[in-house]
DNA sequence: AATTATGTTGCGGT
DNA sequence: AACCGCAACATAAT
């Protein structure tokens, strides 16, 4: 279930892999994962993918520029892709065990790209959640479009969203989730964030002051800028066939550490409900 | 065994 | 515009 720097890991892994490379046939085993779009396989045959691009948590694959065409992708919760060539099995979604890969296509598997030399490319996606949907440029333009800044931007003005957290009424956490306010933040980030700049998750958005908004901007960009250069959090075990295994799991301060000690005060994390998501903080170090 | 939770987001209704 | 609750779906944990 990925968020920013784990759509970036995989956006990175399967550009490498893929770029020029031609698609030779596709099958779709699920079709809702494609829109219900009846003429998916027959419009993407014979295209040959010229990058992958990415916006919040968007991967947006092209191909040639005579192609107008655009494949938008969205993991959701549970969307995985699995690249298998002569070398052996390269993955990317969330946490991954032997059993997610072996024998692919398995029941989770719902469409399947073969290339032109022979390697295959599975979307895998339990709860059906992720889709895979094409587009042309206006409508990339207009998808773009809606999201936010994001922190890990060199460019990100402070300014700017402070004084729009000024106009919110919610916690912050809910404005963080938001990604058309700040694109690239998820549940596990958000709360790793709001943690380190001493914020406490309920806080009401126009509430948060201007030292306040400049430490979480700082220490999104910094969680994420992180978490992507040791490939995400979410691949436990695995992340492509050389062995190397993201995790910035081990980075960690508060996500999933309820009842055990702050590192900072040694006061015990909470988990409360924020924003209808399991949220977890210090109740000491955040105000 | 039923209920609850899961890292996402879009929709419909205030 | 902002905001809330729920739905989409499958599985693991309680």
């Amino acid at each position: 279930m990925p968020e920013l720097p784990e759509v970036e890991t995989v956006r990175m892994q399967l550009l490498h892999k893929l770029k020029d490379k031609r698609i030779k046939k596709i099958e779709v085993f699920e079709r809702k994962c494609v829109n219900n779009n009846k003429t998916f396989e027959k419009t993407l045959v014979g295209k040959t993918i010229r990058n992958i691009d990415r916006i919040g948590k968007l991967m947006i694959f092209s191909f040639n520029d005579e192609d107008n065409l655009f494949m938008l992708v969205h993991l959701k919760m549970t969307g995985q892709f699995f690249f298998i060539d002569k070398k052996g099995v390269t993955g990317g979604g969330h946490s991954i065990s032997p059993a997610d890969w072996q024998g692919l296509p398995n029941k989770h598997t719902r469409v399947a790209f073969t290339l032109n030399d022979k390697s295959t490319l599975y979307f895998n996606d339990m709860r059906k959640f992720g889709y895979l949907k094409l587009a042309t440029a206006k409508e990339v333009t207009s998808a773009k479009n809606k999201f936010g800044p994001e922190p890990i931007h060199k460019d990100f003005d402070v300014l700017d969203f402070t004084k729009k957290l000024k106009r919110r009424k919610t916690p912050i956490k809910a404005a963080l989730l938001d990604q058309s306010f700040i694109a690239g933040l998820g549940n596990i980030y958000v709360d790793e964030t709001l943690f380190r700049a001493a914020v406490r998750p309920t806080r009401r958005s126009d509430k948060v002051t201007k030292s306040e908004a400049a430490k979480i901007a700082h220490f999104g960009g910094e969680v994420m800028n992180k978490s992507i250069s040791v490939g995400g959090t979410t691949f436990q075990h695995f992340v492509d066939t050389s062995g190397k295994t993201g995790n910035y799991t081990e980075h960690l301060q508060v996500f999933g550490k309820q009842n055990t000690p702050c590192q900072k005060c040694g006061q015990l994390i909470k988990k409360i409900r924020v924003a209808g998501r399991g949220t977890h903080y210090c109740p000491h170090c955040q105000k």
